[in-house]
RNA sequence: GGGCGAUUAGCUCAGUCGGUUAGAGUGCUUGCUUGACAUGCAAGAGGUCACUGGUUCGAUUCCAGUAUCGCCCA
């Protein structure tokens, strides 16, 4: 049975597995079927199978979390679909890291040993990342978890590529692609990072054929010019126009190179004139074929040099280097050598410097795909939260290039295409054909290469439903609502499942796109697995709790930025809790024999309340709207931040701190009734406004708070209906009334504490309101001031006499005295107030310079000048008694 | 080279209708074992809102330019 009695900390370790079993249990994340009710669906972005949790997922399914709780509180059934990603390259680097321990290579087991490897280890991590999903409290429905490569999905896959066959929209052709000689696989641009680095810029010279002259190429890859055939000059170039059409003699293999002109050189750069190496260049490549040139390769797969290099065969491409740059010297064929930024493109997965490599490749022809994806942006059928990414998106897809698809490995979908032995028929299809649709052969081959894991991926949002069957599941659930990502993957994925659902679902995949930031250190810098500068979540969670993970990493995340993170930035969210945790302690304390029930307890009118208890409702009633406004549009930061305050400054400081005294009278007494019932309603109010953040001490409070026994699965918090905003108790007068007694408490407060009053001592306070309402608003609630300001005496009146020495303060509506006698050092009291003087001068010069400004009172709007004027009206006042009060300072 | 974002307290950031006494958390100083909480309470110090110009009666806020930093694309 739940207890009133709560330990005086907050232990997150006993309460989190407690009930995150209790919610599997209920099955509460689950959605069978819609029965009527409006869905709300997410799909998860499918973790690597071979990541572990970092803070980036961390606060990725967090932000998920929140909004799906929100809504499941909400009434819908909401949906969110976990699942994992197979990660084709990274995972088959740690199989094969795995091997490579034994001695052993890929090769030497076979591709069929190789996967169960994989998929052996699949089942090992893919369970280990989803029981991290489920430490840091994601309420999935893991009834439809999902994995990339599962049969379902292998046949969407399959269908997709047959399907975009037959647009015409899949083609193989053979060209230069970005090759890690690491990997020994193709990847698209979008896997490639770039980087530059300080290298040289060498100057070779090229003999001219029936001449002893020579024209120099500047190149920073000098081993490519094994594989050159031609040299290539700007049209306009004068320097080399007389050239153009001559040949060149590469030195030490001695080829002859065709002197060509073409726009694609730039004329400043290096000499003006370079080699031509189609086989390993992109632009290179282009301009061959345009000029008819030759394509030598030279680089082997695994970056060593291959037969056409000659002597330098066998080679790795970067010794090569070295050993031909040598004997270019001592050719005397090296002009110079420059240092040079070089630009680098490197492996996403293993940082491993790509290489320009010519191949037979499977392509997606994406133009035609980017068109439609283009304009549900334009009609705003799918929004960017923060807006500015969408400007990143149509950049990419206005200047989209074709997808190589194709990947050199063995984890992936095998891509469906075969190839006949006989009459090299291909035939592209869901299944393996019996035989040879042109001759009847039966000698049909499978190409040996997988698809992009991208390739799979960006079905995600269908295809984890059932598609291509036509499934209940798809009906309800597709499509989804909103997709939460890092800007990272934006191309990778987000804009092809755009892509993707328009083609094959003829409808948007979901409509909001909220794109985080990425996590940094404290110095700013990307936590990353090298630098090892990264924080482990599951750390947080032992030291600080789950809750205090979340709750930190929400509060510390600015919309639209880069969160820096340190391990010390989760005390935030840890004293969080436990304030919330006391405060509930505090109220639980106070209950008495009474429990509430809680479908019962509930506050919809302030008739027979008082002042405070107007005020918290009010205050509480402000808070719930703006949460829903500021969730309608994805801003979880201001969301927390607003909710912090309330609870910390509004609830506890103040609330709480007022109603003390009415909780101590006996529990039949109406005024200790009414406190009781209003701070246990705002707390429950509060509970069900933090669950989605903070699932975890949220539910373990509400049960103490109504007496649940945890094996009840019928109550649980989080399927409490969500608040809503009664807006006849938002009372702004009210809340200025209150601002009123809170100025004087801070007033009474600051003396206190500059005259060094000792924090026991009570002392007399005397209050001067010339205002008739403002003086019945302080003297029907004289009790906040006394007990708040540790007042022994509080006279307040429109005429008041003080005895000789007095400590004072001005507020907009009173003046505060308090007679401290010997206590008070006038030379500090006059400093105080000639400080306050000082302030109000200020304010007080600059509303004088508005208002004498003709333009000012000619063409500002009324109510500003209204505002103005009673601005100066309030600050001459205050300057008037504040100098009043300094001079009987001199008297003393 | 092109694009995007940032620049506000020592640090991390709010400030989304142009008029606010420019805020919060953290750090700092001072005082408190206050009958919920020292993971706390109270008080305080701390700002030329990067710079220059423009629009405006009025600019931290809008516009242009400059500088610095970061990201993306080529």
């Amino acid at each position: 049975m739940a207890e009133k009695d709560l330990p005086k900390q907050y232990n997150p370790k006993v309460v989190e597995d407690k009930w995150y079993e209790f919610w599997l249990k209920g099955r509460f994340f689950h959605v069978d079927k819609l029965d009527g009710k409006k869905a709300f669906s997410v799909v998860i972005p499918p973790p690597n199978v071979t990541d572990i949790l970092h803070l980036g997922h961390a606060l990725n399914n967090t932000l998920q979390d929140i909004l799906v709780r929100q809504k499941r509180m909400e009434g819908y059934e909401a949906e969110w679909l976990p699942g994992i990603d197979h990660a084709g390259i990274a995972t088959q680097v740690v199989i094969e890291r795995n091997l490579a321990k034994e001695g052993k290579k890929k090769e030497d087991i076979g591709r069929e040993k190789f996967l169960k490897l994989a998929w052996e280890w699949k089942e090992k991590n893919g369970e280990a990342i989803l029981n991290q999903l489920r430490k840091i409290g994601c309420s999935c429905d893991w009834d439809r978890t999902r994995f990339t490569l599962d049969q379902g999905f292998s046949n969407g896959v399959y269908q997709v590529f047959v399907h975009l066959y037959k647009e015409n929209l899949i083609y193989r052709g053979k060209y230069i692609v970005n090759w890690c000689p690491r990997c020994q696989t193709s990847l698209s641009d979008d896997e490639t990072e770039r980087k530059e680095e300080s290298g040289h810029l060498w100057y070779i010279k090229y003999k001219i054929k029936g001449s002893d002259r020579y024209i120099t190429v500047a190149t920073t890859r000098p081993e490519t010019m094994l594989g050159d055939t031609g040299v290539a000059v700007h049209p306009d170039d004068k320097r080399y126009k007389k050239l153009v059409g001559k040949s060149a003699i590469l030195p030490i293999l001695d080829r002859e190179l065709k002197i060509i002109a073409d726009e694609l050189v730039d004329p400043e750069f290096g000499t003006g004139a370079v080699k031509v190496t189609p086989a390993h260049d992109a632009n290179d490549f282009d301009m061959g074929k345009r000029h008819n040139l030759e394509t030598i390769s030279v680089i082997n797969p695994d970056g060593s040099m291959n037969e056409n290099a000659g002597k330098f065969e066998g080679m790795d491409r970067f010794e090569c280097r070295k050993a031909l740059l040598s004997e270019l010297k001592k050719k005397k064929l090296l002009e110079k050598t420059e240092d040079y930024r070089v630009p680098l493109t490197l492996c996403y997965r293993c940082n491993t410097a790509l290489e320009p490599y010519l191949s037979e490749q499977w392509f997606v022809r994406m133009k035609p795909l980017a068109q439609p994806a283009i304009e549900v942006l334009r009609q705003g059928k799918i929004r960017f939260y923060p807006e500015h990414w969408a400007k990143v998106y149509l950049h990419w897809m206005e200047n989209i290039h074709d997808w190589c698809i194709s990947r050199q490995l063995w984890w992936g979908h095998r891509i469906p295409v075969w190839y006949c032995q006989d009459c090299n028929q291909i035939v592209v299809s869901k299944e393996r054909p019996k035989n040879c649709p042109g001759c009847e052969s039966k000698k049909m081959k499978q190409d040996e290469d997988v698809l992009d894991t991208w390739f799979s991926s960006w079905l995600w949002p269908f295809s984890t439903f059932g598609w291509p069957e036509k499934t209940q599941d798809l009906k309800s659930f597709y499509p989804t609502k909103a997709l939460f990502t890092a800007s990272e993957i934006i191309f990778l994925w987000v804009a092809r499942m755009v892509m993707s659902g328009l083609e094959f679902m003829g409808k948007v995949p979901f409509t909001d796109i909220y794109i985080h930031g990425t996590v940094r250190d404290a110095k700013g810098i990307k936590m990353s697995k090298s630098l090892g500068n990264g924080i482990d979540p599951l750390d947080i969670i032992t030291e600080y709790g789950t809750d205090a993970l979340r709750v930190s990493m929400i509060l510390v995340t600015p919309e639209g930025q880069d969160p820096c993170i340190s391990f010390n930035t989760f005390q935030i969210g840890r004293n969080f809790c436990n304030k919330l945790w006391n405060a509930s302690r505090f109220v639980l304390l106070n209950l008495g024999s009474w429990t509430p029930e809680k479908d019962k307890l509930r506050i919809e009118s302030s008739k027979g309340l008082e002042l405070a208890d107007r005020w918290i409702l009010s205050r509480l009633n402000k808070t719930v709207l703006q949460v829903e406004e500021l969730l309608r549009d994805y801003r979880f930061n201001s969301t927390i931040k607003t909710l912090y305050d309330f609870v910390w400054h509004d609830f506890c400081d103040w609330y709480l701190e007022i109603v003390k005294p009415r909780l101590k009278l006996p529990e039949n007494d109406p005024d200790h009734l009414k406190a009781k019932e209003v701070a246990t309603w705002v707390l429950d109010q509060i509970l069900r406004l933090l669950h989605p953040f903070m699932p975890f001490i949220t539910e373990e409070i509400w049960h103490h708070l109504f007496q649940i026994d945890a094996g009840d699965l019928k109550s649980t918090l989080m399927k409490q209906p969500w608040p809503s905003s009664k807006k006849k108790l938002i009372d702004y007068g009210l809340e200025e009334r209150m601002e009123t007694i809170q100025n004087i408490v801070y007033a009474i407060r600051n003396i206190r504490s500059e005259m060094n009053v000792p924090p026991q001592k009570k002392a007399d306070v005397l209050l001067k309101v010339e205002d008739q309402d403002v003086l019945k608003v302080i003297e029907e609630n004289r009790h906040y001031i006394v007990n708040l300001g540790k007042v022994e005496n509080l006279k307040v009146g429109k005429r008041i006499k003080k005895s000789v020495k007095c400590a004072s303060a001005v507020t907009k509506n009173a003046e505060i005295f308090l007679p401290l006698e010997n206590l008070i050092d006038p030379e500090k009291e006059q400093k105080r107030l000639q400080k306050d003087i000082e302030r109000y001068t200020q304010l007080l010069d600059k509303t004088v310079k508005k208002l004498s400004n003709d333009d000012f009172l000619k063409r500002a709007p009324k109510e500003i000048i209204k505002k103005e004027e009673a601005k100066k009206e309030d600050y001459r006042k205050i300057i008037e008694k504040l100098e009043k009060n300094l001079e009987a300072i001199v008297g003393w």
